[in-house]
DNA sequence: CGATTTCATTGACTTTGGTTAAGAAAGTAA
DNA sequence: TTACTTTCTTAACCAAAGTCAATGAAATCG
């Protein structure tokens, strides 16, 4: 048996919203999509430019971070059958402060915002799977947000480590120290505390 | 000369993006728009309950907090000619963690969201409107998140009071303490510093 | 495989922010 | 105005995180 491709995988995500999604609807993906492959550490997305492009992970892992004078800050993690972007840059044609960049081996799925946008015009059904990824998004920095004004930084490792059980040994440490806001030594310190 | 009403202040804000907007078409806020004022220190929705409303704020200025084992935060500050809410609880049909609070006397225009999506749909130029106000809210988030990441307590004064020039004599020292991640002591050392 | 680089840990020390407690200043109400 | 409450500041002390440097472990690469 072979492996499900890409594409497959979009689509059985999709479906999980929209069950009626047919092969002809959905090989507007196919037709405008783009398959790409990074190897560790390859970086996808640079900061500087307007963000054009939507991503939606098959396999492998990636970050999105910046950079303030000289330390980089980690906002985000996405890995398999979740989708990767920038859309606030370029809803609001700001350049990204952010850099997205591979942590495993990963393969993509690239579509550009524009044409995702004239795709859920033309299946209007698609709105309601495009609302519900952005909500999750929305939420997801909502909480993030929460917890980073009301935790503490050794409250925050716990959290993480509960909300990210299956990430936690596929990010090296000091990005996880990245992430929440603290120096590696820091962390390597609350882990001894947790032992 | 009389004082703007809060529903001629709303629509002066409507109008920015949408000239066109005519007074039949205003109306509907009006009739479906319920005027509230509150005192100082006053709550207008609590924590615990879906939050089915959105709030113009006509004067005064509001706060959002949650608290957590009894430390208050402060997530977002709403003033005269913004909108106020949880839109997240609504969405998701989650309990709001969060509480607002007059921090002056204020008068707002309070909208049940249900009733906001019934006049987008009746309306559909208010889309454009809608997204706008979402939009710039969205990108508040995302940049609340990066500070909190990426600066310091005593860098996260120093850009509240850059970007709150209007702010910082209106809301007490400890709930800008509250707003910045620290204790109201801190604060006061940091701003020891800055004289 | 060994050589090299990257990453994680540890220790000593500094800095920053939290805690507690007290008192000053400002705001509010009688 | 006084009396009362709330908010702000200060100080002494503590705890946590940052810094710097060294070491060792792990991963990467030729």
């Amino acid at each position: 048996m072979s492996e499900p491709s890409a594409y497959q995988h979009l689509k059985s995500i999709v479906q999980i919203q929209l069950p009626h999604l047919n092969e002809q609807d959905f090989s507007f993906f196919e037709e405008n999509g783009e398959i790409i492959t990074l190897e560790k550490n390859e970086t996808w997305e640079l900061e500087g430019k307007v963000s054009q492009y939507m991503a939606f992970v098959h396999y492998g892992l990636m970050r999105q971070f910046g950079i303030n004078d000289g330390n980089e800050f980690t906002v985000d993690f996405f890995k398999e059958g979740e989708f990767a972007g920038n859309y606030i840059s370029f809803q609001n044609n700001l350049p990204s402060e952010l850099i997205t960049q591979a942590l495993e081996k990963t393969e993509l799925i690239v579509l550009s915002f524009k044409r995702f946008l004239e795709l859920v015009e033309m299946l209007p059904d698609l709105q309601a799977f495009s609302d519900m990824v952005g909500n999750q998004k929305l939420l997801k920095m909502h909480r993030r947000n929460n917890t980073l004004l009301k935790n503490s930084p050794e409250e925050r490792y716990d959290l993480f480590v509960e909300d990210h059980q299956d990430l936690i040994h596929r990010i090296p440490q000091y990005i996880i120290a990245q992430y929440l806001g603290i120096r590696p030594e820091s962390l390597s310190r609350i882990r001894k505390r947790r032992m």
